[in-house]
RNA sequence: GGUCCCAUCGUCUAGUGGCCUAGGACGUUGGCCUCUCACGCCGAAAACACGGGUUCGAACCCCGUUGGGACCA
């Protein structure tokens, strides 16, 4: 069998969204998994609706996902973009025209537009009625756009790789519009030129295409180019089950990469959002490569569920290599307040490792990461309860006592603290609170012994001796105001 | 309005005529573990849209109904 070529085709009207992505994903790992190309192609023929920014955020996400395209042999930009091929276009239109396949149509857009009207109040269906399909001559210098003639009577059948067969009947359709009277040539038709000039194999899209491919189907005909093999992808839907768009909250696929989410958790949700292998939910890229099939793209529209994309991030947060994630992690600590100009990444990589199982998003490691490398903690609410109980005050004076004279390692804390709760009669959970909340400001956070020594005996000294100050000081009164350990620098 | 697509737990899905008293996962929920929170482990509730066929037998095939969605302008 000859190579496998597909594309992605979209259009830069706006960021690349969860649908995009996922189409995107899916022709990609076709080309990948058969050694075939994939091909960037964006489609910006739509001028005023087309912008640079929408671009580079295509190109931004795809990068980020991982998923790279290759040059078209012919080529002379990477990616192809069709506006830098509208004179081809208007040849082939032409060639068409030559051929006796395309006519001139000389009705106006008003005119169009008022049989439309007229035939839907009579019930009918409003369809081109070909009048000027058999105009003897060129009206000369009146403004025409220029139809396809497209086949009318038989039935036109895909057999799509996702949808199984599907039969248009030819009469129903009306002769497309190839070339608008102000000199544009229309989507369907640069679609196609495109494909056949870059000897597109298969045709992976959104089924919103589905009924754009009867048409196509003409004009690869037309051009005596083989017909592509289709695989026609359902829709995402929101939570309403409507088509997922920007009216769903965050739809940009930037947006999840600055919330925290992985790249591989993205692809790995994303590629079983409508595909799926046996009982196997977590999926390495390479694993995809070696299983994907069009054969296995589920028919009907799937619903985005933010819940489970979390749940596959926390799995890839949890497993991942944590000297990357800590990588990762420096942007997300910034954004969190961290001055990360005096961290090192050796420190942020212990953090991670401490924190990698109890925080499902890059954004959450790093809010509950902060009070490892901020000067100053701020309590909160439930903190501030904890040192209302009267038994902290002098738990904590007596932890403080006994800590200055340990050395920081695991077994050697255990064995302490356990000692003071012997000694103080007291579980094991009423000491680490009061020391948890007196060195991190918070009543959750890793394991007591660990947040210890990651923020080293000195810095937890420093909070801990503050914090008694304060409690002393203020006669049971809590202050609310962050403070600033002394000597406790970074 | 016309055309086309779709229909298994709340959600993603397995299932391609007997292996299905329908399996897995997320979420929900009960418990265990436990210094907090998590992680992990064990358990529970939860679905074949409806109605007709075809067949010895249907979640699976066919038809219709209903309900969603997309495209057309």
């Amino acid at each position: 069998m000859s190579e496998v070529r597909v594309r992605f085709a979209p259009s830069p009207t706006g960021f690349l969204h969860i649908g995009g992505a996922r189409t995107a994903l899916f022709n990609w790992l076709y080309a990948r998994s058969h050694g075939g190309k994939f091909f960037l192609r964006i489609e910006d023929t739509d001028r005023s609706r087309s912008t640079d920014e929408a671009i580079f955020a295509i190109i931004d996400g795809l990068s980020w996902l991982g998923i790279d395209w290759d040059q078209w042999e012919r080529g002379q930009s990477d990616p192809v973009r069709q506006t830098e091929r509208f004179e081809i276009y208007r040849k082939k239109v032409f060639e068409l025209l030559d051929r006796g396949l395309a006519y001139r149509c000389y009705c106006t857009a008003e005119a169009l537009e008022t049989r439309r009207k007229e035939a839907l109040s009579q019930g009918k269906v409003p369809r081109y009625d070909g009048r000027c399909k058999d105009l003897a001559n060129s009206i000369i210098g009146k403004d025409h756009a220029i139809r396809f003639a497209a086949a009318s009577s038989g039935a036109i059948i895909v057999d799509d790789m996702v949808k199984g067969r599907v039969t248009f009947e030819a009469d129903v359709m009306d002769d497309l519009i190839i070339l608008r009277s102000d000199g544009t040539p229309t989507y369907n038709f640069c679609v196609v030129v495109d494909d056949v000039d870059m000897r597109i194999t298969h045709v992976i899209r959104g089924d919103d295409h589905l009924n754009n491919t009867p048409r196509q189907i003409g004009l690869y005909k037309a051009f005596g180019y083989a017909i592509p093999e289709f695989g026609h992808v359902s829709m995402i839907l929101g939570s309403d089950k409507t088509r997922l768009s920007k009216r769903h909250g965050a739809t940009a696929i930037q947006q999840y990469r600055d919330e925290g989410y992985l790249p591989e958790a993205m692809i790995n949700y994303l590629v079983r959002l409508g595909w799926s292998h046996k009982d196997q939910e977590i999926f390495s890229v390479k694993e995809l490569i070696d299983t994907f099939s069009m054969g296995h793209v589920g028919t009907s529209p799937a619903m985005f569920n933010p819940e489970k994309l979390l749940w596959i991030n926390a799995h890839y947060i949890k497993t991942g290599d944590p000297r990357r994630i800590a990588e990762l992690l420096f942007s997300h600590l910034q954004r969190a307040g961290v001055d990360i100009a005096k961290i090192d990444l050796n420190a942020v990589e212990q953090v991670v490792t401490a924190l990698r199982e109890r925080s499902r998003t890059l954004g959450e490691m790093a809010e509950s990461a902060a009070y490892f490398f901020m000067d100053e903690i701020v309590l909160d609410e439930k903190a501030q309860a904890v040192l209302l109980e009267p038994a902290t005050l002098p738990t904590l004076k007596y932890v403080l006592e006994v800590l200055a004279s340990v050395e920081f390692e695991h077994d050697l804390l255990a064995e302490a603290l356990k000692a003071v709760c012997v000694k103080l009669g007291q579980k094991l959970s009423q000491v680490a609170q009061p020391i948890r909340v007196a060195v991190t400001g918070k009543t959750v956070s890793p394991g007591i012994f660990d947040v210890l020594i990651i923020l080293g005996k000195e810095k937890s000294l420093a909070r801990l001796s503050r914090q008694i100050e304060r409690m002393d000081g203020g006669q049971g009164h809590v202050a609310t105001r962050p403070f600033v350990p002394t000597g406790g620098g970074n």
